[in-house]
This record gives C-alpha cells, structure tokens and sequence, in this order.
RNA sequence: UCCUCAGUAGCUCAAUGGCAGAGCAUUCGGCUGUUAACCGAAGGGUUGUAGGUUCGAGUCCUACCUGAGGAGCCA
C-alpha cells in the first residue's frame, strides 16, 4: 500500500493504491484511466492483451469519482505528468458511480454558483485540494513562528457578551435568553492573557455580519493574532515582518509541487524576505495624490481618510513585497490604539498591505495603555462604560505598553495563492449569500 | 444599504421580435500512447417566477426571486 505522492520510490515495483477515478481516456484496446487518491493523480494504462479481460471490463466501466483500490507496476515515463505512470494488473471496484447519476463537476468549466453549490464535491479537484494543502502549511508555519518564539497560544471565547470595537456589525445568539455574541476578534481578551504570560496569541473562526459582497469578505474567517507585553509599535513591525516571512518561506519550502498545480509564480513568493518597506500615512499619502495626478487613480484622496478599497489594492501594487502603512490619523481608527506621542493626531497603528494588489491582511496597533485616555476613549465611542470595566481593569492594575495585531488567514491564503476570490482558500465559505453545504 | 451585470439542455454558452442550437457530459459504435484525446450516432428543453405589449416574446416593458462583480466597512 502506497501514495501517489510517494511513488517515485517505488520505481519498478507493484503497488497498490485506495482512491478513485479522477478522469479516464480510452485509444481502441487501451485504457488511460487517471487516480487521485488526495495526495495526487497518477495516469494508469492498461492494455486489453496486457491483463485479464475481467480487469479490463472493470477499468473500461469505471464511471468518474468511483472508488478503486488498484495494483500496479510503476514505471518512469517521460510522457506522464507526474514522471510516472502505473502499468495496471489489477483493480477492486470500491463503489461505482451510476451512469444515471453521474458525477456532476466534469473536467469541464463551471460557473461559481455551480461549483459553490457543490463544494462538498468541488474539494476533490486537484487545484482545491492544492489550495486546502497550502492553506494548511499557512496555518501550520503562522502556528509555529508564535511558538518557537516564545509565545503561549491562549484562546479566547467565541461567545462573548459585547462588542470589542463596537463598530462592526455582530451576530447575535441567543444565551439562555439573554444575548451574547459571536466574537469578531480576540484581541481584548489576549491583551489580558498577554499582560499575564507577556507574549501570547490567539488562532480561531470570527465572525461579522457585515453586508459585505467582495472577494476579500467572508462572515466567518480565521485570525490569527499576536499580543505582547512591553512591545511598542517598532517591535510591532518588526514581529509582522518576520512573521509574513516565515510563513511565505515555509510554503515555498514545503508546498512547492500545490504551488505548481495551482501555477503561482514562485518567483515572487521568494522575494518576500524581511525587511518589508515602511510607509507613513502622511507618504502614503502623497504617492496616491501622484497616482491621481498621474491618471493610475480615478478620485482624488482626501488627506485624513482611511484608504479606500481602490487606494490600498494601487498602493500595494506598488511593491514586490508587503508594504506596512503606519501613523494613520487617529480619527479614523479603533479607541484602543495608542496616540503617537510625537503627535497625537497620528495613531500608532499599522495596516500591512499585500504585494500585487491584494491590499491589507494585517492590522495592529500599540494599545492604549492609560486608564485616564483609554476611559475617555471609551466614552467619546458611547461605548457601555459597564462591559469595559473589566479590560480597563488592565490599565489599573500594573498597566505597560503593549501590542497586537490580527492576520487573516484567508486574505493570506488569497494572496499566497495567488486566487482572485477568499471563497477558495476556507473549506467551506460562509459569505453574504451563501450557508450552503 | 447602494450601483452594475446575468439567469436558455446535467455543465459552459449561442439564437436581428419570426422553426429551441452548439461544444462538453451521458448512452451506443470505432480507434494499440491518450494528455480538457479524437471520429460517428442517439437521448436530453415549462428559456428563473408572475404579469404586460405584440399577429407572434428566449429576445421588448413592469415587479419579484436567485446569483455574480463593485462601493461602503473591514482581516
């Protein structure tokens, strides 16, 4: 018993395989039926003289998706994808797939709706399967560079009783009649945990019900969140960028050949090494007003927004690798992040933007770190002064300079990959218009 | 919530307001090296729903439903 991914050690020898029939061309008295068997596809042949006619029967009615367990020689073959093909001697028929109901993703196009509605089936073709593959190192490798580097993993709660920013829409549940929440982010709960073990994070589903319909947006993601006791924001940026280029890294080490079926440029993934390039606001700023200038923008910035979608995808088009966008004005983002004390209408907080246009995967901040500003924050947003209490009791109690931020993994996935839509890098999306399967 | 686009065979798509079509998939037949194989044949349709205009509607109009792309918001 072996894989396909493992078959080029076995070069001459007979094998058996557990999968099912991907794909099958037939030329006259030969049959070129292709398996997978979720560690990859390998072409099989058979000739009609070469095998016992029950065995040649069994292969030519061989329906897509079938379920086989079959033995063979491997031979190298220049012809083959792989390198290798399996000359086959003999198959077992697990469960054959009914002609009357056949398989219902061909090797043909579909449409998004189609593929969507059968997602359950759709995760068997080679490039989903590739994509859950890397998604898996992404999440493993982001795991990692938080563990061997002195962090705990702490979980926080996924029901929670009140908003954390207050601004994002939330899903309510109801908590043996009263209302609680799905959470949108761990940070508050791990500024507490990491003010107890100094470097912490958090890794889990968050939910927002935000009517968002985009290729960054789903209502369920996973994040992946880093807080630190006595970090300011230049370590902040300095953990980001050793962080991204951990997990980049490890991809192209470890998921070269997903890489290849999906046809990312591996090129590109190589040169994302830290350093990563550091903008301020204030510059980021300027490049966009060039940009208009220049016709590569259709509206002029206002200085004192946020970026918009179209800002930050031209913004980080601009660069080969992550740029991290930092010092945004206050205004415009969370209560809780520090003002800078050179000057406090500027934030000490960080965006970090995807190269190629995929725009922000990463926000963080220094937090608030006084009990006098962060209280007044809190009451400036009317937010409930009561469900805070406790997350201020961290500014009573032994308060220091602490930061954080939060990656999305998807967005991430997205990006590495190279795809066009966060739909493909999760199993199963949950997006505005889709809870199905 | 707003803007734009789409919905026709299992799938991907055609069809000037005038006979409902093709490729793929399925079934049958052919082919001893196929690479989304190829060649021949067959079966397969309440054109998203409800109204309306017209001699005649897949096509034009209205409403609704479903989906997609984008904006805002965000990771």
């Amino acid at each position: 018993m072996t894989t396909i991914a493992e078959i080029g050690q076995h070069e001459g020898q007979l094998v058996t395989l557990r999968g099912w029939l991907y794909n099958m061309r037939e030329s006259g008295k030969l049959v070129f039926p292709i398996f997978r068997d979720g560690t990859g596809t390998i072409q099989g042949v058979a000739h009609k003289s070469g095998v016992a006619p029950e065995v040649f029967e069994a292969l030519k009615s061989l329906t897509q998706e079938s379920s086989v367990i079959v033995t063979g020689k491997v031979r190298a073959d220049k012809r083959a994808q792989g390198g290798f093909e399996l000359d086959i001697e003999h198959v077992q028929i697990v469960q054959r797939v009914p002609e009357e109901d056949p398989y219902p993703i061909t090797p043909k196009e579909h449409g998004v709706d189609f593929l969507m509605e059968r997602r359950h089936l759709w995760v068997r073709s080679s490039r989903q399967a590739a994509i859950l593959r890397i998604r898996a190192e992404i999440m493993r490798a982001a795991a990692e560079y938080f563990d061997s580097n002195g962090f705990t993993r702490t979980d926080p709660p996924i029901l929670t009783p009140a908003a954390c920013e207050g601004t994002s829409t939330l899903f309510p549940v109801d908590y043996f009649g009263e209302e609680a929440f799905l959470t949108q982010s761990g940070q508050l709960y791990i500024e507490s945990t990491a003010l107890a073990l100094g470097k912490v994070y958090s890794f889990g589903p968050t939910f927002r019900a935000e009517k968002s319909k985009t290729r960054r947006h789903l209502t369920e993601f996973w994040m992946i969140e880093p807080e630190v006791a006595f970090c300011d924001l230049d370590g902040l940026l300095e953990l980001a960028e050793n962080f991204l280029s951990h997990i980049v890294q490890s991809v192209v080490k470890n998921r070269a050949p997903e890489l290849g079926v999906i046809g990312r440029d591996i090129a590109k993934l190589e040169a994302i090494q830290a350093p990563f390039p550091r903008l301020r606001y204030d510059e980021a700023v300027k490049m966009l007003n060039q940009a208009h200038q220049d016709g590569a923008l259709d509206h002029p910035f206002e200085y004192g927004n946020d970026f918009g979608s179209p800002d930050e995808t031209w913004l980080s088009s601009q660069f080969d690798r992550p740029v991290m966008v930092h010092r945004y004005p206050a205004n415009v983002k969370a209560f809780y992040m520090q003002p800078d004390p050179v000057d406090p209408q500027f934030a000490l907080c960080v965006d970090v933007l995807a190269p190629e246009g995929y725009g922000e995967i990463i926000g963080g901040s220094q937090r608030v770190d006084s009990y006098d500003l962060l209280k007044a924050r809190i009451e400036e947003h009317k937010l409930p002064l009561d469900a805070f209490q406790w997350y201020l009791d961290l500014r009573r109690y032994g308060s220091v300079p602490h930061s954080g931020f939060g990656m999305g993994i998807e967005r991430a996935v997205a990006w590495i990959c190279g795809l066009d839509h966060v739909r493909e890098t999760i199993p199963f999306a949950r997006t505005l218009n889709r809870m199905f399967p």
